[in-house]
DNA sequence: AAGTTGTACAACCGCAGGCAG
DNA sequence: CCTGCCTGCGGTTGTACAACT
């Protein structure tokens, strides 16, 4: 098959974007929408490739980009999806309202992929989940302050994500977190070690949390990836990547009740 | 002050997958 | 099933600016 080159035409500019180029961009997909990116160049009257207006768009002009640094918590939840997700900017981005997937990306090139190369390595605390009574329990800690670099106050960042970003350090502690060399993005060794825990003193309801140091009966033990698979199969009735949203709904709603599936 | 190096981020490139004809 | 188009994604590059020598 033959790919149509993006940009073939003669006469289609490229590199940065101007604000008259910006501004055409924004009233057209205003009006119209953007239902054929390929064709809405030409329609808006833009000398762009129909890729470059829907990258500058996702990327820069979208009404819901949230612009600045990104908080503290942003970068916690960063790195800990990174762990989760490997390179996978995009979902990452999901998990990230008003964040995309190429400032993610640029974001952990730049910041934290060199914090964690500067950190002492030490091993990684399994996620590891636990039945409790009630959703504001005390085995819930505070998590410490990070030494992320400077951002804007967290408070425009949305509260349940800040409130995810505090259950989530309960989860794996940052300076548990290896460097990038030692700890490859994502595998099966990684989920062959998970467990899934249970506390027995505090679990009469179908709340569940995350802890680092609970315990756990046997059939709540995921022993492999397969095992993970089936579960996440089961929760969702999708595929592996909802089963990362089955991780995901654990940690940020983790403050939550959280209806069990039948294991 | 000028040159060099480092950093941050916007933008580009090419590939893969979905989908319609 | 095949073909071609479109979109989304991740890797990479280009460039402006800051920091350093």
């Amino acid at each position: 098959m033959v790919r149509a080159p993006c940009c073939e035409k003669m006469g289609l500019k490229k590199g940065p974007w101007t604000q008259e180029e910006d501004q055409i961009l924004i009233s057209y997909i205003q009006k119209h929408g953007h239902g054929n990116w390929r064709a809405l160049p030409k329609l808006a009257g833009l000398l762009r490739c129909g890729k470059s207006c829907r990258l500058r768009w996702i990327n820069y002009l979208r009404p819901d980009i949230k612009r600045g640094n990104f908080s503290s918590e942003e970068e916690e939840i960063i790195i800990k999806m990174h762990e989760l997700l490997g390179n996978r900017w995009s979902a990452i981005a999901a998990k990230l309202p008003g964040r995309t997937d190429n400032e993610i990306k640029n974001v952990w090139h730049t910041h934290l992929k060199k914090r964690l190369l500067n950190s002492d390595t030490k091993r990684v605390s399994k996620p590891r989940i636990i039945k409790r009574s009630d959703s504001n329990s005390s085995t819930v800690t505070q998590s410490e302050p990070t030494s992320s670099s400077a951002c804007t106050s967290s408070s425009d960042f949305s509260s349940s994500f800040s409130e995810g970003s505090k259950n989530m350090d309960k989860i794996i502690k940052s300076e548990d977190i290896e460097s990038e060399e030692t700890m490859p993005p994502i595998d099966e060794s990684f989920w062959s070690e998970a467990t899934v825990e249970y506390e027995s003193s505090t679990m009469p309801s179908n709340s569940w949390a995350i802890s680092n140091d609970q315990f756990a009966p046997p059939q709540y033990q995921f022993n492999s990836v397969e095992t993970f698979q089936q579960h996440s199969f089961d929760y969702n009735g999708s595929n592996f990547d909802d089963g990362m949203d089955f991780w995901y709904d654990i940690f940020f709603r983790s403050g939550e009740s959280i209806e069990l599936p039948e294991f």
